[in-house]
DNA sequence: AAAGTGATCATG
DNA sequence: ATGATCACTTTG
């Protein structure tokens, strides 16, 4: 079953953790959610949105289940899903699905680009996550590509993989 | 180990 | 208008 509001108006720590070992789709395409981190908010030196709002971090306060595109390095187009309450800037980074380690790698093979910016993945887009009933073991450690974020933050135990 | 790539944001 | 920065990938 698609996996609907309910699912992401939740702490971005729990939807990151659950979100592992689910089912992402995309125009026919589907691959398996292996790897995920959570941003969450301003108070979180790693996130977008640790500054406020700006034009790029915008859909980040928007509501939960919206998708969050952005190019990184210039090349890569990299999928956040938003979580939490409308106003708080949470997101959830998909970073690595069965098959496609890194999270530049799997939106190159399904197609995804800015143009799915502020998708609505709960609705009857093209871009949505399925929960196919499969349980599977979560692992945690620190996120990763953050330098730039405080000490504290770097050592968050908020990447969430498969065991 | 390091370059390639271009949107984004803070400066002037 | 310009320049530094970057939640990455590939190549050697």
């Amino acid at each position: 079953m698609k996996l609907g509001y309910d699912f992401y108006h939740r702490p971005c720590l729990e939807v990151a953790h659950d979100l592992v070992g689910k089912v992402l789709h995309f125009r026919g395409q589907s691959l398996r959610i292996t790897e995920t981190e959570a941003y969450c908010g301003e108070n979180d030196t790693a996130c977008h949105a640790f500054k406020g709002r700006t034009p790029r971090t915008e859909v980040l306060y928007s509501r939960a289940g919206t998708a969050y595109v952005y190019l990184c390095y210039g090349v890569h187009n990299l999928l956040n899903l938003v979580t939490g309450e409308e106003g708080e800037p949470e997101a959830v980074l998909i970073r690595a699905c069965e098959g496609f380690p890194g999270p530049g790698r799997l939106t190159k093979y399904l197609g995804i680009t800015r143009a799915e910016n502020r998708a609505d993945v709960t609705g009857e887009g093209e871009l949505w996550v399925e929960d196919d009933g499969c349980i599977c073991q979560v692992v945690t450690d620190r996120r990763v590509g953050i330098g730039y974020a405080s000490q504290e933050d770097q050592d968050r135990p908020w990447r969430f993989l498969k065991k």
